[in-house]
DNA sequence: TGTACATCAGTGAACGCGCGTTCACTGATGTAC
DNA sequence: TGTACATCAGTGAACGCGCGTTCACTGATGTAC
């Protein structure tokens, strides 16, 4: 076997680097991110991540995308193909509460512009991206597909950075869940319409 | 008069520095932002802010602001009581202009948990707040403004950033102006109603 | 109006810090024969 | 199966940097008499 519980040669460096940058992360918030604190949380020379990541964007971008891959799969275990409001409601609790849970992660993934030079990175974002859109798609097949998808991206994404700023109450999990859960809702119910009428 | 044009005595350092300060975010992005490049940029010693600024997160915290005022004042001048569809449309369109106008200093606004230290940063926040609100209970003195102006808040704090973020095309203003009108629409008439009951 | 003095808003040297990154290196691994 | 050697993944010293912040200071301002 390659790896194996030798000290000198760390065996996965390159997954215990991450591992470390996550943890950093949600300690420290991403001012707390950089490369010697991960080399020194994993136990290993401040030199040894170059090994492994070209730079500290390098890494950065590598913490965004697991974080994007991760949130795919939240998403997609609150419900594989939601297809009325309520399900679709779920899957935007999903969104935000992944952002709440991951507040720092949340804020790397979606922090000045992606940069174009870590494809995996772009890969991750057009993989949400098309889950998005697909999501809509599926759900309601006769509308403008395009459009609603980053109308209810937009709704949902704002709730998450609105919760995350302190902007809205979220001391509550339950509280935020019934709020995203009400907006969602509104977006395909239009309660307001009656109102506007006036 | 007080303020000459003397050097030593600058005059009115405090404006200045947030003038600097407001210059670095638009060039370099928030990690430019440091209070010796501050003072460096007001033509004065690197201590020299300390006379009118505690510490960096005092400066950052009145920038910040600084940020929301001025955002109030152009929501204000896109439409001063709007009360249809579209007037709301107006108003969310130069929101999301202001973040892209602005992108550095819109994050500082809403990176980072607002700190409560500061005084002027919470009241400009719950400034904006209340006057989101507010918009929303004149526009629709029937419907739950409370929950509808969060929703509608989000939906166009969401544009922003992900605007902001290259998630969505932001490279024409007119664009932009038109998705933020679309989305913002379709809160209130829920095209997607005849849809859902398919 | 003129002078003495307190206050205020600057200066500049110095501190210690953690950072990203380079470099020549060395110990461990695994492969070819 | 045993050995020689190339490759790989680490080390650790060193670089220069900009940062926030402190301190004792000094020059300008304005006020009291």
């Amino acid at each position: 076997m390659s790896q194996a519980g030798s000290t000198y040669h760390h065996g996965d460096l390159r997954a215990a680097c991450l591992r470390a940058a996550r943890e950093l992360l949600e300690e420290d918030g991403s001012a707390g991110l950089s490369l010697r604190a991960v080399a020194r949380r994993a136990g290993v020379s401040a030199t040894a991540p170059y090994r492994h990541y070209a730079d500290r964007d390098a890494l950065v971008s590598a913490v965004a995308a697991q974080g994007y891959r991760e949130l795919a799969g939240h998403l997609l275990a609150a419900h594989p193909s939601p297809t009325t409001p309520d399900e679709l409601a779920a899957v935007a609790v999903a969104y935000v509460r992944f952002a709440l849970d991951h507040p720092a992660l949340f804020r790397a993934m979606f922090a000045e512009p992606c940069d174009p030079n870590s494809e995996e990175r772009v890969a991750a974002t057009a993989a949400i991206s098309a889950y998005v859109h697909g999501i809509v798609r599926g759900a309601f097949p006769d509308a403008d597909a395009d459009a609603l998808s980053t109308t209810v991206w937009a709704l949902v994404h704002g709730l998450a950075f609105l919760h995350l700023d302190g902007k809205l109450d979220a001391s509550a999990p339950e509280l935020v869940a019934a709020q995203v859960r009400a907006a969602v809702r509104a977006l395909f119910v239009a309660p307001v319409a009656a109102a506007a009428r006036d």
